[in-house]
RNA sequence: GGACACAUAGCUCAGUUGGUUAGAGCGUUGCCCUCACAUGGCAGAGGUCGUAGGUUCGAUUCCUACUGUGUCCACCA
């Protein structure tokens, strides 16, 4: 018996099996190696930046729950883990180290800051694998890839110079998301709607030939009527038919605009009529291309209003807008303010209100990505789970519009384009290749001028299940493991991401990246809000690892996982307890079961030789591993982990423990006992590998990881139905003879009557074998029996000597006074065989319900009269 | 404004093609420190399955409306 504690120590066991892992590196995955072929999973890249929160500890879970799981199956399982360089983010973080230094990243250069970056990214950007690695996630550590790895950027530059060759990547001036705190364009999915509590600005702008009459715009941004070029009314709309082509000098600027008629204007919002700024509105723009008006940007690039917009120049656009509305009232233009609740963009990044910016950036062309994905979701590529995503998945593909890539941040993949001076583009994998081309066109050496801006992040990430494993270049790993198989990620990204890779994969490697995404929920308070920093309502994960272990974490948020996660502290005891509880059961198995009982298989156990019992408790396992198998394969872990909890703690624990603590000399006992815990242990290890290896090397030998063991074949041989029926009708008993018995108070000396009834079906073996036990769970040890209800009035009558409680059919009776209970339980079973022959009556029923609910119906029916029927007796012999 | 999801015990959720007396964990009450485990054991209490209709012999389950909650999407200024 090896030294182990009562109480299971996380803490210990866990940097262990991290040492040991990391020393025989289990997890690394090599091509060709099994005949199953492979399975592999792509980490959604976590921030550089990251910090492990809990939506980290649930994703990783997942992950982690299957590769282990495939495994042990057998497979070459990859999980390939890294991160991303999250360049809006990540150089926010570097920033604001700056602003503490007090100087600015355009103070120090885009090299020195670079070369910061880079510092910053060399000491702390390893934060988050090493706490994905303490979690025991189980990745190909080796292979630990970053999005602006040489290669990897390689990947990316191929990518842009290959859509710039197909035609799908182009440059323009279009109306943009931009933040003008981040300064840098966003894509339209980086730019959140937010409900806000706004105006709407009743402004009048009058005629040129007569400034009495005037319309009526309405507007939610009125400082950007500084940059008004058109006022658009409906072609349609009566009330302004003859407007139409008129001239309006727009108040504050002077500036003459035409009223011109566009079908985009709806004649039911406002007043019908709308002001029109090209520079500053996506509509307005589209508007001001199909009239040709002027755009004026009133705006400088970090929201500071420009000369254009006169004497308001200087002014931050929202002091503009204050002193906008100021001075159209003083002037007499402004009509009313409305209250008015709309949807305000943010920044993903900063939360910094967007303002639509009109700006020359590089775009991705979708239709034709977004075609292909469409056409490969819809012959079932991805499947995607829950299915409830799937018409969101399919609504984005059909609406996607052109994505916006540049950003004009510094941390990034630069865009690999150069300019000459005459206007020329050169798009190239390198700058020598650039320059060659330069040098093709203007048949001399050419100074070019790189693009300055960089790649949103999502166009290195949309790389990733093809990047990391070597693409562009052809090798054994990128032709064995891609496609991946299933991907695990949060309902957030499935348009920043997930719908992106399957673009790349299809465009790049002709085939989707997975086979399988899976959306799971967001970890939540258990007040239902969303876990973050700011709101102070975040669980560390680290802080439930050393409070709890990583078992404990992983195994209490898995079994909580419905849709979204509810998690407090104290949810992480259910884990904790379960953890102990298998260290404990090992601990008394390991203390009784001598090593020649310590097999390897269940074929070492002849059922033929079994207690009733042992037969149940098998039976049970094999049925608990069916469930557990197919509950991971369908993704339904917490159902996986509800039937191990269920099948260990109350099966395997609280009845088979128990009752065979009495038989512990019996060596086919402690091969059962044995290899079911075994077992149990193999199913676990996905969820809590970390204790259920420690253990596994105490059964097995410190030699063995179990690892990469194999997860348990289910053996059709010990499915033993009848051992299952006899066993719940003996765990009726013992329950009924528990309840009476602290009803009655009745004390371990006083003498118990049994009858079994001759149909019950139990074997005389069983009989004893139930008894056995019945004394075990029990604590009481004088039983008188009779094979029937006429026997027991002779344990009534004292046959035995002194009975006072007999037992008929489970149920503990006290003589003296339970005659009233038995008369009522006989009125209810009539009652309830009357209600049944009701319905059997009913020709209804009997003839359109299924023929077996009418056979059991009737069976239950017959049940209830003889059962009333014996209570009669009973009473009778009671009396 | 559009789409979707959810509503079952005090709390968090199961409930698998409609069919016995609707389950579990936590919490709670009572009794047990029984030599694997008090991070434990045994037993009990607690639900007219959101509301109103409909289909059916029968509805927590299917349909409709409503109410409430949540999520995603969105260029009505």
């Amino acid at each position: 018996m090896p030294e182990i504690s009562a109480r299971y120590n996380p803490k210990d066991v866990e940097e262990k099996r991290l040492k040991i892992w990391d020393a025989l590196k289990p997890f690394h995955a090599t091509a060709r190696k099994s005949p199953k072929g492979a399975f592999t999973i792509v980490i959604p890249p976590p921030n550089v930046t990251g910090v492990l929160h809990m939506g980290h500890a649930l994703n990783n879970t997942l992950q982690d729950i299957l590769i282990r799981y495939k495994r042990m199956n057998g497979f070459d399982a990859l999980w390939m883990p890294g991160t991303d360089h999250a360049g809006i983010a990540t150089q926010n973080v570097v920033e604001k180290q700056l602003a503490k230094e007090g100087t600015t990243r355009d103070a120090l250069g885009r090299e020195k800051f670079m070369e910061r970056l880079w510092d910053w990214k060399r000491h702390h950007g390893d934060t988050i694998i090493n706490q994905l690695h303490k979690l025991g996630s189980s990745c190909d550590w080796d292979r630990t890839r970053f999005t602006m790895d040489d290669d990897y950027s390689g990947a990316v530059r191929e990518v842009f110079v290959r859509l710039y060759e197909r035609g799908l990547v182009y440059q323009g001036s279009y109306i943009i998301n931009w933040c003008p705190r981040c300064e840098t364009a966003l894509a339209d999915e980086e730019a959140e709607h937010k409900d806000a509590n706004g105006h709407l600005w009743h402004i009048k702008y009058p005629f040129k030939d007569d400034p009495t009459q005037y319309v009526v715009v309405a507007t939610t941004r009125p400082e950007t009527m500084l940059g008004d070029t058109a006022v658009a009314v409906n072609p349609a709309d009566e009330r302004y038919k003859e407007l139409v082509g008129r001239t309006i000098v727009l108040p504050l600027v002077d500036r003459e605009i035409k009223i011109i008629a566009d079908d985009f204007v709806d004649r039911e919002f406002g007043s019908g009529a709308v002001k029109v700024t090209p520079a500053h509105d996506p509509n307005d723009f589209a508007m001001g291309r199909r009239h040709n008006l002027e755009f004026v940007n009133i705006m400088h690039p970090n929201g500071v209003m420009n000369k254009n917009a006169g004497r308001f120049s200087g002014l931050d656009r929202f002091e503009a807008r204050k002193a906008v509305v100021k001075a159209l009232e003083d002037e007499g233009w402004l009509l009313k303010i409305d209250p008015h609740a709309h949807a305000v963009r943010r920044c993903y990044r900063c939360d910094t209100i967007v303002e639509p910016y009109l700006s020359k950036q590089w775009f991705v062309k979708m239709k034709p990505l977004a075609d292909k994905a469409l056409e490969a979701f819809r012959a079932g590529k991805p499947r995607i789970s829950p299915k409830r995503w799937e018409k969101v998945y399919e609504n984005w593909l059909v609406e996607t519009r052109d994505w916006c890539i540049s950003r004009q941040i510094w941390w990034g993949h630069r865009i690999p384009v150069w300019y000459d001076g005459d206007g020329n583009t050169f798009c190239a994998r390198t700058e020598a290749e650039a320059l060659a081309q330069a040098k093709a066109k203007h048949g001399k050496d050419v100074l070019l001028k790189q693009d300055p801006d960089v790649l949103d992040t999502w166009f290195s990430s949309w790389l990733w299940p093809f990047a990391t494993l070597g693409w562009p270049k052809e090798n054994v790993d990128l032709k064995y493991f891609y496609p991946t198989h299933t991907l695990f990620t949060a309902p957030e990204i499935i348009f920043f991401w997930v719908a992106r890779m399957v673009m790349a994969g299809i465009e790049f490697m002709d085939e989707v990246p997975f086979t399988d995404v899976v959306l799971h929920g967001t970890v939540r308070d258990a007040k239902g809000r969303k876990m973050s920093k700011s709101l102070g309502n975040a669980i560390d994960p680290l802080d439930v690892i050393s409070e709890y272990g990583a078992d404990a974490l992983r195994f209490s948020m898995i079994l909580n996982s419905g849709q979204d996660i509810f998690i407090s502290k104290e949810k992480f005891e259910v884990g904790r307890n379960f953890a102990n509880k298998l260290w404990n059961a090992s601990r008394f198995v390991l203390m009784n079961v001598k090593p020649e009982a310590r097999i390897k298989s269940f074929d070492e156990i002849n059922p033929a030789e079994l207690d009733l019992a042992s037969r149940w408790v098998i039976s049970r396992c094999q049925t608990a591993l069916c469930e557990v198998s197919s509950a991971i394969e369908e993704y339904r872990y917490s159902e996986a982990e509800n039937t191990l909890y269920e099948f260990f703690w109350s099966t395997y624990c609280d009845w088979y423990l128990e009752i065979i603590k009495g038989q512990l000399d019996n060596v086919n006992v402690q091969k059962t006992a044995f290899m079911v815990l075994e077992t149990t242990i193999r199913m676990l290890h996905p969820f809590i590998p970390f204790v259920t290896e420690e253990l596994f090397c105490e059964f097995q030998g410190d030699d063995k990881l179990l690892t990469l063991e194999a997860w348990p074949v289910p053996a059709a041989k010990f499915q033993d139905a009848k051992a299952e029926q006899e066993m719940g009708l003996v765990i009726g008993l013992i329950s009924a003879i528990r309840n009476s018995r602290s009803q009655w108070n009745i004390k371990p000396a006083d003498q118990i009557g049994i009858t079994f009834s001759v149909d019950s079906g139990l074997s005389k073996k069983t009989v004893i074998d139930a008894l056995a036990f019945i004394k075990r769970l029990t604590k009481i040890s004088t039983f008188a029996f009779a094979q029937d209800v006429s026997g027991m009035s002779k344990c009534a009558t004292g046959v035995a000597g002194d009975v006072k409680y007999f037992i008929p059919l489970g149920d503990l009776v006290d003589i003296d006074k339970e005659k009233a209970r038995i008369c009522a339980e006989i009125a209810e079973k009539e009652k309830a065989a009357a209600a049944i022959d009701g319905r059997l009556s009913n020709e209804g029923f009997v003839s359109k319900a299924p023929a077996d609910v009418v056979e059991k119906d009737r069976q239950r029916m017959v049940d209830f009269r003889a059962r009333a029927t014996e209570l009669k007796k009973t009473l009778e012999c009671l009396i």
